[in-house]
DNA sequence: GTAGTATTAGGATTCATTACTAATAAACAA
DNA sequence: TTGTTTATTAGTAATGAATCCTAATACTAC
């Protein structure tokens, strides 16, 4: 059974209020403010424990590194090819097109995620 | 100016001659056998370059090591969560949905990717 | 409190990819 | 053909994200 421990408590405390789909570097560098003798290998562990219990999700964009947040309902992603920055996108998810795949290919489709890139606000106007 | 070498020829050739999105390994495998002695840094390094000249592409598909193809126009891919498989999906891609979304949030989108993830035809059936 | 065990810190390890460098081989002109 | 230039190579070292390992620690149930 799990354990309730304080730096699990810090990296989905910290995970719970941001929008920013932070890395594993970036949660660390948050998270070491308040447990400054965290090691990175808690973090990861973490991460994937969290995972494991249906809190957060990782998300693998386009050649970087993983990113986490807290888990929602599937929706998705932009990432500003200038800055990096990653944005959670509106537009609804079309799940009539994982059916209308499936049934024009045969293959069994669970999902799709879909990452737009471009340049966000602030990188725009530079 | 580029010179033509053996080398960038036999990783050309062998892209050209499959629809298996390789990994740079297996690239590195199959070349091996022309060129017993090429180095991996030269596979990489040339991956590279064959992409600078716009004759090949890179795919990194969520979670998995970089994949390599020869230059198409643009199309969607699924991955098979059991081995792995890439295949190219036949579906157009929705050049409408980045207007919309653009226009919706003010981003500048450039293009978008994406993935099915599900079961192939080999891995349904077993 | 005590016992049992999940978790931790910190370091070692893995693995894909990149960087480095002296030797090699295209390209091209004399 | 020979020489000169310079991109490219093979081989190895280095990097960096992520995982693995282990003795020490701290939850949690009793
Ligand atoms: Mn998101
Ligand atoms: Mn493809
Ligand atoms: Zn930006
Ligand atoms: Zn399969």
């Amino acid at each position: 059974m799990n354990k309730h421990t304080k730096q699990r408590e810090a990296i989905l405390r910290f995970l719970r209020g941001t929008y920013s789909h932070p890395t594993a570097d970036q949660i660390y560098d948050e998270v070491r403010k308040e447990i400054p003798n965290i090691s990175k290998g808690t973090v990861y562990r973490n991460l994937k424990v969290l995972q494991e219990m249906g809190l957060i999700s990782e998300l693998n964009l386009n050649g970087t590194v993983s990113r986490f947040e807290v888990k929602q309902e599937s929706h998705y992603h932009f990432r500003c090819e200038k800055c990096g920055r990653v944005l959670d996108i509106g537009e609804p998810v079309d799940k009539e097109l994982d059916r209308r795949v499936a049934l024009r290919t045969g293959l069994k489709i669970h999902h799709h995620q879909l990452e737009f890139q471009g340049l966000c606000h602030d990188c725009q106007h530079e």
